[in-house]
DNA sequence: TCGATTTGACCGAT
DNA sequence: ATCGGTCAAATCGA
């Protein structure tokens, strides 16, 4: 059994911490990235396990748990599985997650089951934010074995742009306050882009409580793969003007960077988990998200993403 | 009147 | 054959 260890200097504070953390974790993704390519299983596994490592401890720092003397979560490694983390806390089954995702990574050329084919990315919340674009819902379908019916969106500009990118709304099962959006594809449309989400502008001029208690901070990821980004992420899709009337704005995200690099505006008490087996600037480039987000980012080749959002008229 | 939502039907993947 | 995703007609509401 290898033991992973993942520390930082004594002086740092929790901001250099999680920076690194995240820098690693983008770096540790780009080799996973290439290893999986190569089809490097053992090797893949070892990258696997540092970056739950890396991710593990910046969920670790912005969920609080982290230790201010800049001890370590442990993530182990045996000949087979990539083992988890060592860490207990409310995060850890966001670790778990990641593990098992990213051995579907790892056997991404193993039969998955699901139809899905585009990457796709997930996310649950507790109500409703606005994520710069807008949808048309198209569907609603019982799921089996789903006590909940999933919702079908698209972008309202599928037909004036092709924006391809479609969204699929559920209450998760173990909690029905929350609600998972699973975002599908990415926008191709224009204008989304660069819209700016009201929330945004609510919380900065209004500065709510949380965040004039805990400074944001962002941080940057390069692209360093020479992989062209010619879209943006789907979390910057955005509800219709029927889910805009019930959007909170606790919620802020928008967009803002070049198409090479990634910002995250990141509030310390949020938890997020980031996977990816393709280049992190293909993540979003900024967001903010309420203390009790989760967002899991999935990238597959030939599996799924599953992303959480909130709002169904029939929900309400 | 027109755009958005609802909902049963249809169709493709498994 | 079943299930999940999409279509499209009917309906709603501003």
């Amino acid at each position: 059994m290898e033991s992973l260890e993942c520390t930082w200097p004594a002086s740092w504070n929790l901001q250099e911490k999680m920076k690194e953390e995240l820098v690693r974790g983008h770096e540790l993704a780009n080799q996973l990235h290439l290893v999986v390519r190569n089809g490097d299983g053992e090797t893949a596994k070892g990258l696997a396990a540092k970056i739950v490592c890396s991710f593990t401890n910046s969920l670790s720092l912005l969920g609080g748990n982290h230790d201010s003397k800049g001890k370590h979560i442990q993530a182990n490694t045996s000949s087979n599985t990539v083992a988890l983390p060592t860490l207990v806390d409310s995060s850890s089954w966001v670790a778990l997650e990641a593990i098992k995702r990213t051995e579907m990574l790892i056997n991404s050329r193993s039969s998955s089951k699901k139809r899905k084919t585009s990457h796709s990315w997930s996310r649950d919340a507790p109500d409703f934010i606005d994520d710069g674009h807008t949808w048309r819902k198209y569907g609603q379908k019982q799921i089996l074995n789903a006590s909940h019916p999933r919702s079908y969106f698209r972008c309202s500009h599928k037909y004036d742009q092709g924006c391809k990118a479609t969204k699929q709304v559920q209450k998760v099962e173990d909690d029905p306050s929350l609600f998972r959006t699973t975002y599908f594809g990415n926008h191709t449309c224009k204008h989304s882009i660069l819209k700016a989400p009201e929330s945004i502008l609510d919380n900065v001029s209004g500065g709510s409580p949380r965040e004039e208690s805990n400074s944001k901070f962002m941080i940057t990821f390069e692209n360093n793969n020479n992989f062209p980004y010619e879209q943006e992420h789907p979390f910057f899709s955005s509800y219709s003007s029927t889910e805009r009337e019930i959007i909170k704005s606790n919620h802020v995200a928008s967009s803002r960077s070049s198409s090479l690099s990634c910002d995250y505006l990141v509030p310390p008490d949020q938890v997020m988990v980031f996977e990816s087996s393709e280049p992190i600037g293909r993540l979003p480039t900024m967001m903010e998200l309420h203390s009790e987000d989760m967002i899991t980012f999935e990238n597959n080749n030939n599996f799924p993403y599953e992303h959480e959002h909130p709002f169904l008229s029939s929900y309400s």
